[in-house]
DNA sequence: TTGAATTAGTTGCATAACTAACTATATGTC
DNA sequence: GACATATAGTTAGTTATGCAACTAATTCAA
């Protein structure tokens, strides 16, 4: 307790993160301008199918920091839009298996241009070393506070 | 667009925010263990007041990021809770002034060690140059998506 | 000074978050 | 094989977010 790194005054610009709630923000007006009809929730769920398709609910929760719950409807609402479907697993029948539709073909390489041009705006004027430096600190962040359960 | 600083694959886990999201994950449990009932949106908008009382809800958006419909609903909140009370400006009859009341007074010692305490768990090993840049990198960020109106 | 534009706040609508309680299936142990 | 435990997913309840449409009060300008 006696490392405090923090002024108090300065603690709240920090847990905020204001920063990235302006990224997201930013994204999601972008993909609005785009005639995208997706949120950027629905895209991150999309993103990691893209990577691997046909991930269980559980595996896609992991992949993007969620619990099941948030996973469920995050699928609801993206199968009502016809991106995805539900298969149950063969092997183990509690599983549901999440692969992508004819639909979500296209989005592809337009959210991936939007995602983008999004960094773009919002990196400017900002060095690859500081960038590293960024991501460094979230992982070791991020990391301390999941590895060990207090 | 050409200086493209980020790999495709690499995009999301930064817009994510993983490592905030984190945070405040932690933050709200820090609370929850000490039997506090309230959320860090609601502890959020308290840790302005404590720092200047009075405000306008307008200004409360301002100072925590939010647009005027969240505010409006969070101080509902808080004011349900018996935390603080809407009070009409004589000046100008639109304005709502937020001001404290006597039961929050004990809650801004409490919440400040709890946020302390959250913060050097999660800053474990982060060193004081690496925090600085990162505070830097989110500020310029921030300005980056909000100076010029796209 | 009166009508237009601006500002502060509220409300409705849709999406999303977390917790906790629940169902159904699978696994492990005696 | 049967019962306890663990795992995958769903649902209910509460809070929060953003946008857009709205009301009420204020200011600006012809």
């Amino acid at each position: 307790m006696s490392n405090n790194q923090f002024k108090r005054g300065e603690l709240y610009s920090v847990i905020n993160g204001m920063a990235t709630t302006a990224v997201a923000r930013r994204l999601q007006k972008n993909y609005r301008q785009a005639g995208l009809e997706i949120t950027i929730e629905q895209w991150s769920v999309l993103y990691h199918l893209w990577k691997e398709d046909g991930l269980s609910q559980q595996e896609l929760g992991i992949r993007t920091f969620r619990d099941k719950a948030s996973i469920t409807r995050l699928i609801d609402n993206l199968e009502k839009l016809g991106l995805v479907t539900r298969v149950a697993s063969k092997e183990d029948r509690r599983i549901n298996l999440v692969y992508l539709t004819e639909a979500a073909i296209p989005l592809q390489q337009l959210t991936y241009d939007l995602a983008n041009k999004t960094m773009n705006e919002a990196l400017q004027n900002i060095s690859k070393e500081e960038i590293e430096i960024v991501k460094n600190v979230f992982q070791r962040v991020y990391d301390n506070l999941t590895s060990k359960d207090i």
